[in-house]
DNA sequence: CCAATTTACATGCAAATGCATTAAATTCAA
DNA sequence: TTGAATTTAATGCATTTGCATGTAAATTGG
């Protein structure tokens, strides 16, 4: 009774994306530790945050974006809130929920844990890469990230 | 003052990394909680030490291939010993440590993992990408988790 | 040889995560 | 309408992780 596993190569492709995050990922958050800043992720909502501007992202909205579980999200945004680098606002139309926007203190961080984050990505991946190899792993992670 | 940082496809890569692992990640263990098998940090460290066979391996060896922390490869063992899928030898030429070997509860264990996790491999990352695409994914991802 | 250092592994405690549930507001359907 | 179902978000509790440190054995170097 065969059960249609994957070939080789896909085997391989897994393998290789997960020991790729592992090293990418420990090396970058390692940079940041080593300067006092926050984890990886208090960046990606600060820096949804602040794409979107004044108008600001419920928190749900945030969730989605970041592929956050609910709860993860909410205690994020509580630890955010807290350091005072995000505001809640309270929502109009919706009073289950909030409104959050990113604080000046939000801004400045978001802007600081960049001039770390920034070379960490270059010596992980870039320093790795050619232009187009980069390109090209970067369409290709797409099609996994796909949502079909 | 520049920053030398990294260029747009570069951070399209590191981004699609992220989010490729994530979303890939998150489908396969979904699958194996919904067949209530633990998590893959077991699957890799019984098919690390089903692969090296009676011999076993040190702690400190299956720490290194699979990229664990110490602490954490510490008590993945203890989780393991404890469930009965591995077993802890002592180590003759090094009374600090000891050797760990699968049992043959372990074998069996990892053989019904991967009953649900080679078909969620497929389904995340084989049926998404031509045999060429995923070697040449691999062969990208690999230049990543290369130590230089 | 022996003191100092390094290596191997464990563990206490704090923080983060996962899971299940709750509460409250909104939407939907009869 | 109004009652049922859904959506939004928080939280209690157990498990897991991270960090610092501890302990013991091995190695080094004087």
């Amino acid at each position: 009774m065969l059960m249609n596993g994957p070939d080789k190569a896909t085997v391989a492709a897994w393998i290789a994306l997960a020991r790729a995050y592992r090293v990418a990922m420990q090396k970058v958050e390692t940079r940041l530790k080593e300067a006092d800043l926050p984890p990886l992720a208090w960046y990606d909502a600060l820096w949804e945050l602040e794409k979107v501007g004044e108008g600001g992202l419920r928190p749900f909205e945030l969730e989605h974006a970041l592929l956050f579980e609910q709860y993860n999200l909410s205690r994020l945004v509580e630890r955010l809130v807290k350091a005072g680098l995000v505001e809640r606002r309270p929502c109009a139309d919706d009073r289950r929920g909030h409104v959050l926007a990113i604080t000046a203190d939000g801004l400045a961080v978001r802007a600081r844990i960049w001039g770390v984050y920034a070379p960490a990505i270059e010596a992980a991946v870039g320093a790795r890469l050619g232009r187009d190899e980069a390109v090209s792993l970067a369409r290709l992670l797409a099609r996994i990230a796909d949502n079909d």
